[in-house]
RNA sequence: GCCUCGGUAGCUCAGCGGUAGAGCAGGGGACUCAUAAGCCCUUGGUCGCAAGUUCGAUUCUUGCCCGAGGCACCA
């Protein structure tokens, strides 16, 4: 009965338009974290990720072209889900928020709070942009049109009866819940913003549309919908089976982490925290907010047509490479940028001859000196010391979301398997016919590979699993670490193959420089 | 306009009170198991600018300049 799975999930994306490398970058930082878990402790996880499908600009791009809503939601979700299979990403579960679970959920959740009257009726009068479906205070419009630089549409004056989230009522207890949990919101960065947010005071949400039809119909009131960002925010709970199934729900809520990018970051650490108190729902553990992907410098957006697909990137690195290179090139949280030419150069550098050219020669001298058998050897390795602590930097960088961090211990030890090979010259060692001191090295180089291909597979599952499997051992690579990565855990005897390159180096025509 | 974050070697980034670090790139060298990869040595920085606090500041404070972002569409 007891919480007992890892849960964690990643945003609804919004299914308007295509997804780009940065909704992947999110999907991939989660992937790695599941997977994680998945091969340490009890294994116990389960990821969530999914569509957010209602909303007027999405009936209004499936009237554009001819489809109705729920059609076009429909071709959308292909898209993403091809994008998610493109980069690997081992999702347990998918929500859309036009699942009939969700729906009946949400509306209960709406009507129970309207119940306890934190949802409340009121007049709206303000002014309105039907593109944004944004109600604008009158200060912050620019000429009489949506101050939205991407909309700027003439914005008009309405009227309206409406109901209103009474979010101000939580505004104490949310700063309490900052203060006491100065780590619950990350980057420190988006924790700073929020709480200035929420000491400059709270006012309370209109989370009902009257114009809107695509969206959940409010319960008894058939005319209106419920406000998409209420809608899909409860996704997280509906899809852990409130209220509907609350014996699965108990094993899972609450989430261990909420991973989102950091534009949304009110939604998830001021309104969706004062929703879940009005139920009277324990709050997420963590809610981490990452920054963008920047091409030099400067937003993806599609005016300025620098955007970037997974499927770009994918097919000139590779998925494992895409997956390498987002995530090792900035602390996770900042902002980054790439470019090709730095892509390329560290591709080359930590994949193709690190990496790759470690696991080849290391195999490749096996298949040479003893037959691709793995040797017996005769004392515990020099090695072993540095591989543990590399498992346990790894672990606990991973555990706090420090991605990069994790990379470095391992890639430390990429490093060390290939001095290891210059200090010993397995290939004088073989010429002089001391056997038994090749049989060390020989072993303790695949040994080190082993826990290589352990260590790194959250990161790159494929690749790893090529390891894996060259080395002939069964199931995910270090599923689990606590029984796996024990030093000398490689059999002798072992019959290895030598792999195809792993990552083929990228060659590159010299710009004139 | 208000708020947040950043400005550190050619590039991408760490560090954040005791006169600067990594990886890559560049230069030189010895080797050959390997994806001409790996290994060793090495060039390279007034830590955005200016004041202040301090015995001492890249590190703290203030102001300014530049960049990115948020301000209820958007990873």
């Amino acid at each position: 009965m007891p919480k007992d799975t890892f849960y964690l999930t990643t945003p609804l994306y919004y299914t308007q338009g295509d997804p780009h490398i940065g909704h992947g970058y999110t999907s991939i930082a989660a992937d790695v974290l599941a997977r994680f878990h998945r091969v340490t402790g009890d294994g116990k996880v389960h990821f969530l990720t999914g569509t957010d499908e209602h909303a007027q600009k999405i009936a209004d791009a499936a009237t554009a072209i001819g489809k109705t809503p729920k059609q076009f939601v429909d071709d959308m979700l292909e898209r993403w889900k091809a994008q998610w299979q493109a980069l690997d990403i081992s999702y347990d579960q998918i929500i859309r928020t036009t699942d009939a679970d969700h729906k009946a959920a949400v509306q209960s959740i709406f009507a129970r709070l309207r119940e306890s009257g934190d949802i409340a009726s009121g007049k709206y009068e303000g002014w309105y942009c039907r593109n944004d479906e944004t109600f604008w205070v009158e200060s912050k419009l620019i000429d009489g049109r949506c101050p939205n630089p991407e909309c700027r549409r003439p914005v008009e004056w309405v009227s309206e009866d409406a109901w209103f989230f009474k979010q101000s009522r939580y505004r104490d207890r949310l700063i309490e819940h900052f203060r006491a949990n100065p780590d619950w919101v990350r980057p420190q960065s988006a924790y700073n913003e929020m709480m200035a947010i929420l000491e400059g005071g709270l006012e309370d949400l209109c989370v009902s549309r009257s114009a809107v039809s695509w969206g959940i119909p409010i319960p008894d009131e058939p005319g209106s919908t419920i406000y998409v960002w209420f809608d899909a925010i409860c996704n997280y709970i509906t899809a852990a089976g409130y209220p509907h199934d609350l014996a699965r729900f108990e094993h899972l809520w609450p989430a261990n982490v909420h991973l989102i990018g950091k534009e949304i970051a009110r939604f998830h650490t001021i309104i969706w925290p004062a929703i879940l108190m009005a139920l009277g729902l324990p709050l997420p553990h963590l809610v981490f907010a990452n920054g963008w992907i920047t091409m030099g410098g400067i937003k993806m957006s599609k005016s300025l047509g620098n955007i970037v697909s997974a499927a770009e990137l994918i097919e000139r690195y590779s998925v494992d490479g895409v997956r390498y290179l987002l995530l090792s090139q900035a602390t996770y949280g900042t902002d980054f940028s790439i470019s090709d030419e730095q892509m390329v150069r560290r591709y080359n550098a930590d994949l193709a001859n690190d990496l790759g050219n470690l696991v080849q020669r290391t195999l490749s001298m096996l298949a040479r000196y003893r037959d691709g058998k793995v040797p017996s050897p005769s004392r515990t390795s020099e090695l072993a010391r540095g591989f543990e602590s590399a498992r346990d930097g790894a672990s606990t960088s991973l555990h706090a979301l420090d991605f990069r961090g994790a990379l470095g211990w391992i890639w430390g030890r990429v490093a060390e398997l290939n001095l290891h090979v210059e200090r010993t010259k397995p290939w004088e060692l073989a010429k002089r016919g001391d056997d038994r001191a090749l049989d060390d090295v020989l072993y303790e180089l695949c040994e080190g590979v082993r826990w290589i291909s352990a260590l790194a597979y959250p990161f790159i599952p494929t690749t790893s699993e090529a390891i894996w499997r060259a080395l002939a051992q069964d199931g995910l690579p270090g599923k689990f670490w606590e029984r796996e990565l024990q030093w000398a855990k490689l059999a002798a005897g072992t019959q290895t193959n030598v792999p195809p390159a792993l990552f083929p180096r990228i060659e590159v025509q010299d710009a004139v420089s």
